[in-house]
DNA sequence: GTTTTTGCAAATGATTTGCATGGAT
DNA sequence: ATCCATGCAAATCATTTGCAAAAAC
């Protein structure tokens, strides 16, 4: 089950007035096939090597997009470059305090009532993702 | 409800063989007593008119060890730099896909499904944050 | 044809590092 | 007296910006 085909990116993108470019659809592609999250440096080597001109700038750029279409999420709680994954539903994640891994954890969280929060407090929320953190199994094996 | 007074504070560190200086006691004393998150460069700010000669890296290195000793955490889910706050229950975030700005959420979260998940896979799980996202209330406005 | 997106080069800015001094134990 | 923490200056590196050329509409 692929997060968005391309055909759904292009009418996404349609919608909201932004233009269908190579560039994106490879990036989304990408993104969506790895099975995990990636750096903005990561996702450019791999789209390289089917568009070798394709620029870090051009990455930034289009992970932001995404972002605000809620396509994609920046994965958070840990330091160093940021690291950015398909939007998809009961998939959280565990940030190690000691070394900043960050790994998957499968897990249903009732954000419900966190999400109505959000809207009482006037906002427009549009998904949730947990962080638990702590020690990770390698660390703790030191 | 401090997060942690100074003596508390002390005795942590001891316990885990760090030494108790000025510059840590103020920094957690600082954000602790902020009400709400602050970048490295705030805190240092703030605690500069105390403590005149505190540096940059020093800030880097206090926030990184009080966040290995589940003093501070990290916050999440939005782009520039980092921001700290003290470890509080039922305290989350909203995080805005468009400007970045970042509010608090008071709600609780039953994170009891995803921590068992984390030990389940290995970790030694310590806290939760949840991160909901989406647009808010400003952005909207526009 | 017009407007947006891209790529390049260069700038920015947060965070980190090396090293000598000072301070905590 | 020993070893760790601090401050300084400089380096690093992810991310952003300005601008001209290319591509999408």
């Amino acid at each position: 089950m692929p997060t968005m085909t391309d055909e759904a990116l292009r009418t996404t993108l349609r919608e909201r007035g932004q233009r269908v470019t190579p560039q994106r659809v490879l990036l989304l592609r990408e993104l969506a096939g790895a099975g995990h999250h990636l750096t903005a440096d990561e996702l450019l080597l791999r789209v390289s090597e089917r568009l070798p001109a394709l620029s870090a700038p051009t990455v930034y750029a289009t992970l932001e997009l995404f972002e605000e279409l809620a396509l994609v999420r920046r994965i958070s709680g840990r330091a160093g470059p940021a690291q950015w994954e398909p939007v998809l539903d009961g998939h959280h994640h565990f940030a190690c305090r000691r070394c900043g891994q960050v790994t998957d954890l499968p897990a249903s969280v009732p954000a419900a009532e966190a999400i109505e929060a959000a809207r009482r407090a006037g906002h427009e929320p549009a998904g949730a993702e947990l962080v638990v953190s702590g020690i990770c199994g390698d660390c703790r094996a030191d």
